[in-house]
DNA sequence: ATATATTTTTAGGCAAGTCTAAAAATAATA
DNA sequence: TATTATTTTTAGACTTGCCTAAAAATATAT
């Protein structure tokens, strides 16, 4: 088993293999996990002892099939958890991770395993990012950023990309929810901006927005 | 705020302290948290400084007002996520206390009152135990362990005295539940043994399950 | 290719929470 | 009450996970 501290490396590290596909140096793991670079080191070399990561000085880490399926599981527990959050609790989806933070390091298969099939084995979590299944494996979905539709086209927003309460809060505000269907009316060429027609009404958002919406194009 | 290990030694104290008025010796908290006194003395100075607890050495601790709500507040939090985990994930009642330990330490109010809330405020865990409202006041019920019970009186019954998984088992087995009615048929003097019928069939119960059953009159 | 800048590792230290062994205080017994 | 036994506290040490500062390795730039 792992300590709290370890389970949260592996989920760093887990998080930032999927957006490379390098060696996670020690530095970004320490930025993501506030923290030294220096104690990333130490931490490195007790998880390369549990053989969940391969790690050689000075180039970084690497998670084992282990390594990815522990950190898949936690990952799993802390996204069934923001299910349970919001569909029976009342969380709004900014409001979730923080807590959600805190029960995925809660050790119990039944607990997860009963936890899924009362929530109705969900796929994805508030945020539209996909839930591991037991075996680490997550079946993923081709989505694109909401900024690479054409004019005319349109798509259900499946997900987003920065999950900050501020965004999160701001898409609330707009009435940008998952599963809602956006259309793209037109495209400003100086700004990027869009001008977007969501459950018949027209909003004008900007670049940032739609680069930060994932959208299934239908 | 506390930490997990103050946390447990909160609501150790505060266990003790619903047996007896006295103060509470060292070498009882190390005896339940499976610790040694001299650990515990250390930890005792940190609880007296953060003013939860009282502390003259060698004369034991107590709580404080602020201890016993900080305390209380731990066991609402257990009892809560017990009945959640039996009545919404299908756990049976010998199989709560361990994952409930785990959560007991989440931190987020926000969570348990919702929790509270989505369970329907309930007054008992699983075990018949009172759970404090969010002051940590918890209502006592007048209860009898079943043996003081005479020929012919009859009880519902309301709470467990021993919770281990054997015994709770061994209950299951029985078909004794919380809740049901029992009544006294007989009682054999030579080993106090009972001879009681629950849901219209008889049973035979020895001394020392009747001294870990509490029934409520009726 | 050599000098400079950046990244990573090592070395040594600190706080929390625990332990063992010894000392001090309290309780029990003759 | 004096002596023995028990309980509690102190002292010193260990592990985990973190830190800072310095050294070593790698990357960048002239």
């Amino acid at each position: 088993m792992f300590t709290l501290s370890e389970e949260n490396y592996l989920k760093t590290i887990y998080h930032l293999e999927l957006e490379t596909n390098k060696g996670i140096s020690t530095n970004a793991i320490a930025e993501k996990l506030a923290t030294k670079a220096s104690s990333v080191t130490d931490m490195i070399k007790k998880l390369s002892e549990k053989e969940v990561v391969i790690y050689k000085k000075y180039k970084g880490v690497k998670l084992t099939d282990l390594g990815k399926k522990s950190a898949a599981n936690i990952v799993r527990k802390h996204r069934l958890w923001e299910v349970f959050l919001v569909e029976k609790l009342d969380f709004s989806w900014d409001e979730v991770h923080e807590v959600a933070e805190q029960l995925e390091h809660i050790k119990s298969s039944k607990l997860i395993d009963q936890l899924d099939g009362f929530l109705n084995f969900p796929t994805h979590d508030p945020h539209g990012d996909p839930i591991p299944d037991r075996d680490g494996n997550l079946k993923t979905i081709e989505k694109s950023l909401l900024s690479t539709l054409t004019k005319n086209e349109s798509g259900i927003c499946v997900g987003v990309d920065d999950s900050s309460s501020e965004f999160l809060q701001f898409l609330d505000k707009k009435g940008i929810t998952l599963g809602k269907k956006i259309t793209i009316l037109d495209k400003e060429d100086f700004d990027d901006s869009l001008s977007i027609l969501i459950e018949d009404k027209k909003l004008s958002i900007s670049n940032k927005i739609a680069n930060n919406l994932y959208m299934k194009k239908s």
